[in-house]
DNA sequence: GGCTTATGTAACATATATAGTTGCATGAAA
DNA sequence: TTTCATGCAACTATATATGTTACATAAGCC
């Protein structure tokens, strides 16, 4: 499997998102990630077909948040990037008339099935508003001139 | 991450190994899997360096196990097989200055952990003992007729 | 209306990991 | 010395995420 970044590419862009007013180009999110205009309209398209964002094109348009931090969860995320496969071991589709093979297969499956059921878990506890609120711990123990340098991408 | 079925389809071949006498070549292995002997050269290699099978050239050579099904875990060939990253879910490496960032990569990871930690733990309370004896199990259960014909691969 | 700014989307290129293939060197038994 | 096996380098194939370019479409502004 590949490098999967966009969960947290988004849960991080999603909380910029809220911290401003109006509504975030597809440009600014971009610079957040140091990419393309592109691969973010790609990412929150997924988002969009699942009603967390909605968009607006034309003059003025972008990205706004259509849920609140806190009705946003990591498992809603994930879920709207489509099913990948989170645990990227998988089974022998070769002689699946085997005894050998099945017994082996549902060893492992039994075993994934429980991590992944786990982290599915995790994820739907996990809401953006934890998140920002832990970030928010962390900065009231800086002084005024760190948080101005808090996160430059996000003020453009 | 790609999809990577080394760690079923070596659970299945060295069962089939401790099941019959004298070594078995490449080539055999190869044929269970319905792939080549080379890729089945490239699995061993990091089986025999953690003394998991070893292995004769020459005529009449092959593979062997050199541990006991019973002290072979699933852990045992995941980790033989070098660490890959099981869980797909990578962390974002961008702004890593950002609080936002940081909290959300910590929440990840604390989940992804959890899930992996998990998943070793099953890893390593299942030998192929215990999946071989599952097998065993179920042959049971068959008539003479159907035995002859469970592995066709592994008869050659 | 035409210009500007934004999303929407297709098409193509790149990066990475697993898997598959070919070729040749090496070692050991017949 | 022939045959049969592993050892290993190099190349191709495939899948997924990512990055990039180009163009169509929609909406506000002059």
């Amino acid at each position: 499997m590949g490098i999967d970044r966009r969960l947290s590419r988004l849960a991080h862009g999603l909380i910029h998102m809220s911290q401003h007013e109006g509504v975030a180009t597809s440009q600014s999110i971009a610079k957040m990630f140091g990419t393309n205009p592109v691969v973010v309209r790609r990412m929150m398209a997924g988002l969009r077909k699942d009603g967390i964002v909605g968009s607006q094109k034309g003059h003025g348009g972008g990205w706004m948040l259509t849920k609140k931090l806190e009705n946003i969860s990591l498992l809603d995320i994930h879920q709207a990037l489509g099913n990948s496969n989170l645990v990227s071991i998988n089974l022998t589709n070769e002689q699946p008339q085997c005894l050998v093979v099945q017994a082996v297969n549902d060893a492992l499956e039994k075993s994934i099935i429980e991590a992944k059921t786990l982290l599915y878990k995790r994820f739907a506890e996990i809401s953006l508003a934890d998140i920002a609120g832990s970030f928010e711990n962390k900065k009231q123990n800086l002084t005024e001139n760190q948080k101005t340098a808090l996160c430059p991408s996000s003020q453009s």
